[in-house]
DNA sequence: TACCTATTTTGATATATATCAACCTTGATT
DNA sequence: AATCAAGGTTGATATATATCAAAATAGGTA
């Protein structure tokens, strides 16, 4: 499960390099190549521990993955969904020795692995480089403030129709999908309790805005999903 | 109240060079000088506005200020408070070409603009400077997210003792300071209602944890104070 | 001073959310 | 098939929070 090599072994290839690497010149995207590892895992596989040291630079390839931070008092808060291509997994890299979140796949998933301090060299000896890692970084920190700032703002209704919504359209492209998660991870992930998760999606399902079939959910009214997102 | 020249002159005397600018030469550093603006401005001026294009970079040198997000519907929401070396101001900086944020002096305070254009220049030609820069982002937007975090798996009595414990420690180093904001913009920052602010604001005053005297706030039991924050 | 207006404060009440208890499903295991 | 554990669901109730109304207070201004 740890060390695979890449399917298509040269980083070069890879489709991530459009998104951070398109700077990178042929001898770095060597470097990058050789010193990179390949990971594929099971869902509920754990990829990377909070408060462990901070080795690696994690990108997401396939599936989906959550953050988890672990409260002081025992409860837990998930930050986060990781989706491929996000680079989730840079979020604390620069200000802390420790990852400040664990993340764990929820879905199968594929993963590589930076040495971080090559990613290190990689920013001192290249400037765009850094600058497209800033703007990565940038973005990924304001798209999760944002959408807490929005969540706070909204009552449980509000945040179960914005949860659906978010797996829809960000997730998926899809308005039928297989939640990738439990009742009890919707409550972490929006600071509810099971029990109103549960309820509310029970109402929505009641009001036709929604279809649940197993693990399956399937949103009938798509503007009046929105509205609760955005009024209720 | 707009481009008054700096008090030292030189960037290379200024505090702030200890925090980013350490890693500039000698030429970088003249360039940094002739190139931005100084700027004094009162209690409640506005520093930049949500929505405008970025065209600079700016420092919180002395006073302070609060990041305020406009939401769709009409409400204000503070997303958190810059204090002078924070680099609050970085936030949204690469991510958007425009402010996410608008930034409101809540006290008389100073502040430097860099154009965007010559911070782009230095990441881009000095590797060490980007990496700085990167870890002061990654830094700042990490104490966003805990802090929102935090919040929010905390009800109104612990955000409130939260939020006083702040100022105290992070901000004003003392049991005793000035409120620099009103219970309103409390509400806004916490997310909850002005009426509970007030009303918790009474109730720790009837039981001994706190003093108010007009805008002064005396913390008078720190310990029972961060128990409620913890556990309230 | 007198007069505004905004902020702060308190109380009564409605609404939203959490908690507690019970039961139902489902999938895995024996 | 029987058992079990975990997740899911629903209802009754307690608690927390928002809303509405009204009054007190402070600051600015004619």
């Amino acid at each position: 499960m740890i060390g695979d090599a890449c399917p298509s072994s040269k980083c070069a290839d890879c489709g991530f390099r459009s998104a951070v690497f398109a700077s990178l010149n042929a001898g770095q995207l060597e470097m990058l190549t050789s010193g990179k590892t390949f990971n594929a895992v099971k869902k509920g596989a754990t990829i990377c521990k909070q408060g462990e040291e901070i080795k690696a630079f994690i990108f997401l390839r396939v599936g989906l993955a959550k953050l988890v931070r672990n409260t002081t008092d025992g409860r837990e808060q998930i930050v986060g969904i990781a989706t491929p291509n996000d680079f989730v997994g840079l979020l604390s890299l620069f200000s802390s020795k420790i990852y400040q979140y664990s993340i764990i796949a929820i879905e199968d998933s594929e993963y590589c692995s930076v040495d971080y301090s090559m990613v290190m060299d990689l920013i001192r000896g290249n400037g765009v480089f850094a600058q497209s890692l800033l703007e990565k970084i940038s973005h990924v920190s304001d798209i999760l403030i944002n959408t807490r700032l929005d969540l706070d703002l909204r009552q449980l209704r509000g945040r179960v129709a914005f949860i659906i919504c978010y797996f829809a359209n960000e997730v998926y492209g899809a308005t039928k999908f297989n939640l990738p998660i439990s009742r009890k991870e919707i409550a972490e992930l929006i600071d509810m309790r099971v029990e109103n998760v549960v309820r509310i999606l029970s109402e929505l399902r009641r009001d036709n805005i929604i279809r649940i079939e197993g693990t399956t959910i399937d949103i009938l009214d798509p503007e009046k999903l929105k509205w609760i997102k955005v009024h209720g």
